[in-house]
DNA sequence: TTTGATGCAAACGGTTTGCACTTAT
DNA sequence: ATAAGTGCAAACCGTTTGCATCAAA
């Protein structure tokens, strides 16, 4: 847990309790939390952590690189993921739950090699599956 | 205009004029509208149409297989393509459009070819590419 | 006639904003 | 002392819902 405060300061994160509570929520979950997952995951230790506070640092973590937005709404709200690096995500069509998907396309993807389509430049990559995860499947069974 | 009215009176729908506005503004449309969008660009000609006419006129498109809602917004808002099959989209990240991606993953590409992942079902994917497109690119230059 | 679509307005809910208060430096 | 973060509440805005009206079958 140390490294990853240390880094945040260096980049020039001011590391309050609210500000570490919700990094510590973060930090080896992938359950691709939203704002009020979050949130209520802290609030009971931390009667007084508001909303905006969470909104606010989870924009901060954003732009310093340290958390990604997922484009797909999580039962309605928007998620994130603290796992660095490109990865796909699955998110089953019934309860809504998001997972991180280990399968990759091949480093030769056309999609993956180019850099520039059709004269727009790609900085970035997300791709969804969507389905029904095995505990809904085995539920509905 | 016509084969695509008749086959969705075939699958059930009742054609009012509302609803053929706004398919006739769906057909050949590459801008991936928002609702606003469609509902603002027939308004004009058609004083009386209602966003909730939109919003539930999509529904029943979208249940049909004959529009789909991508999971990315633009602009803050869902946005529809009346393209059928799957096929990629690019988002600029400076003016927010939504495009068309022609180049395609190989038909051999793992997550194409697999229905089951991580013991998950697999019913669609949806590839995001973000990036700067030409347009915004040479304005900045 | 009966069923379903329309359109207005109100409600809803996730997110953003304003501002007074508190905390870090 | 100054700058920055927090937290509450209000505002915001895209979307949904309820319901009376209207049109299609």
């Amino acid at each position: 847990m140390q490294p990853i405060f240390e880094r945040l300061k260096e980049k020039g994160l001011t590391l309050t309790p609210q500000r570490m509570a919700i990094v510590e929520c973060l930090v080896g979950n992938t359950t691709h939390p939203t704002v009020d997952e979050i949130y209520s995951g802290i609030k009971e230790r931390y009667p007084t952590m508001s909303k905006a506070t969470v909104y606010s640092t989870l924009k901060v973590l954003k732009d310093l690189g340290e958390v990604q937005e997922l484009s797909i709404r999580k039962r309605g709200e928007v998620c994130f993921d603290p796992i660095p690096g490109m990865h796909h995500h699955f998110m089953c069509s019934e309860c809504g739950n998001v997972l991180d998907v280990t399968l990759a396309c091949p480093e030769k993807c056309p999609i993956l090699s180019v850099d520039t389509i059709d004269g727009h430049k790609i900085n970035e990559i997300q791709a969804y599956l969507y389905g029904i995860c095995s505990d809904c499947a085995s539920k509905s069974a």
